[in-house]
DNA sequence: CTGAAAGCGCTTACAG
DNA sequence: CTGAAAGCGCTTACAG
């Protein structure tokens, strides 16, 4: 049940060196020779053993993605496209999930350091410009998602434009106390959102009212969950002066949003942020933000610069879209 | 940028061996002699290597997931219990994807004999009783999810009894023509809710009738989407003889099915199948299986199992709930 | 096309 | 508490 290469030579009547170049796909083996070596192997199950090829060939032939939290619909999403994307291409996949209350960059650099894979993927990972230029020292292929940062090859979406147009959208409308329901503030999406919402309203001379913004102070999932957005729409709907539309900085705080609306009996136009699958079945109107083609890009990247360290860096960056739907009828 | 044991060593005027000591919490060196190694790995940011460690100790300190579809709610919610329980550990996590259309059991046997972990979750993984006993062969750690086989640990949900509670409630309200929305008529959990189904219907004396269970031909997620249930939806509005009332296979589909109703502009009560976070906030009465619980208990029994091999084998079976909501008033 | 041999970077008895 | 040395299971020049 434990057989090695050994053993597999000795069965096979060759050397070791020859039943690796079998699994090895090295074309220098005879036809005769390579099909006695697969014969012997099928016959005790022999496959390589992943850390000992690792080991020897300083080579892994794994991507590893690396993220905040998993259970997350933006990650969920992106992760699809990532996985398209290695099917085609025979890599494998490992995931490591960073704990948001720890030191950050201790926890990326630990994993690089351990050599884990060949190549990173790091989606929605934010860290300081001192930081990333620290991790450039390691000359490793690592793609950005949800991030930029000069140094990496990365992909991003404009998210002050993405919120700006969301804003925008809501005062075309006529709208003029328009709310923001925001998440966890320190959290990165909701400071670049915040800014494309205040520059909407100065363009058209409406002054930022703090008031307005409605974050929440849970770290779970950053607050971007149905529970954040229905708190945040509650409170909303608590004002003495009630908004008269509102920007949710995520899709599944909508959805709790709109329960909020139902639950309390007063309603008032929403538009989200993410156009997750979901949002087309319950009518949302929201910022469409790539996320499988997310992935799907960057794991192409990444493999492009595992191949060649040399390629020019490259910065996509996608525009968002606005969505129209039934929410702001 | 690439130091390894030896270079450790020789700088703080010890072995390697003392040097590996000291990255193992061995406590056989004496603190002096720790933290002077401790200093130099520091300032050079030395680690050890994963794989070099894996060779050589024959362990890996991961646990691997082996899933069919990673963006899927089902999924990505028992992922989650898996992670709050990892983290108390201090395991590393790799996931593993095996693709639909391959030959599924070839895939998960060379997942393990290659060796990537020490332990294995495998997640809405079903095979063959005959399969199960050769895996079982390798005699490695394996927990089982959302399956069943007796050789080893499991956790699982009744699916037969959550469906005939489903297809019951609808049956007591006194609806007489229930319907199925069902997915892939090949999956595993649609094979055993529809025994379910048919069970609560022979119960009250009403005949099984082929055409009230809609079933989809979509491979992507098995049916298991948006998309799937509105377009079973849809086909069971424009029957001749409307059902009245339909059972959901899956919450997500639900949601499909709700968006057809509106859209046709008629309405019939409706029960879902999962209880994902969502349900709560669209008012869809349905049936709760303990996701993040399966995942916790899984990865808490799995571990278990690692440290002692010998440990009896333990099937956990979880009694889906019925959670009453709106849609069936 | 094939083999002998060194080496990948660790761990772990075995001695002391 | 510490070190010398063998070994983990592969890959890969180097020779032939």
């Amino acid at each position: 049940m434990a057989s090695t290469i050994y053993d597999i030579a000795k069965q096979a009547g060759v050397s070791i060196a020859t039943v690796s170049r079998v699994f090895n796909q090295s074309n220098s083996v005879s036809d005769r020779t390579r099909k006695k070596v697969l014969d012997v192997a099928e016959a005790v199950g022999y496959h390589p053993q992943a850390y000992a090829q690792g080991l020897a060939s300083k080579k892994s032939n794994t991507i590893m993605v690396v993220v905040p939290v998993i259970s997350n619909y933006f990650f969920m999403e992106v992760l699809g496209g990532v996985q398209d994307k290695l099917q085609q291409l025979g890599y494998e996949l490992s995931i490591f999930n960073v704990t948001a209350d720890d030191n950050l960059f201790g926890q990326v650099e630990h994993v690089i350091k351990r050599r884990w894979a060949q190549g990173y993927l790091f989606i929605s990972i934010h860290l300081k410009e001192e930081q990333w230029k620290q991790l450039k020292r390691y000359d490793v292929p690592i793609t950005l998602v949800d991030e930029h940062y000069e140094g990496f090859d990365s992909v991003s979406v404009d998210n002050i434009q993405g919120a700006y147009t969301a804003t925008k959208s809501l005062l075309d409308k006529g709208f003029r106390r328009v709310a923001m329901l925001a998440a966890l503030k320190s959290s990165k999406p909701i400071r670049d959102r915040l800014i494309g919402y205040k520059k909407a309203l100065a363009e058209k001379g409406i002054p930022f009212c703090e008031s307005l913004i409605i974050s929440g102070e849970s770290q779970y999932r950053d607050g971007f969950t149905e529970r954040g957005g229905y708190e945040g729409m509650i409170k909303m709907l608590n004002m003495e002066e009630i908004p008269d539309a509102c920007f949710c900085a995520s899709d599944i705080q909508a959805v709790g949003a709109l329960k909020a609306m139902k639950d309390i009996g007063k309603h008032m136009p929403i538009i989200g942020y993410d156009d997750i699958e979901l949002s087309e079945y319950i009518g949302l109107s929201t910022i469409r933000q790539p996320m499988r083609d997310m992935g799907f890009y960057a794991t192409q990247s990444l493999v492009e610069r595992m191949r060649n360290q040399e390629k020019a860096i490259s910065q996509t960056i996608y525009s968002p879209e606005l969505i129209h739907r039934s929410s702001t009828d």
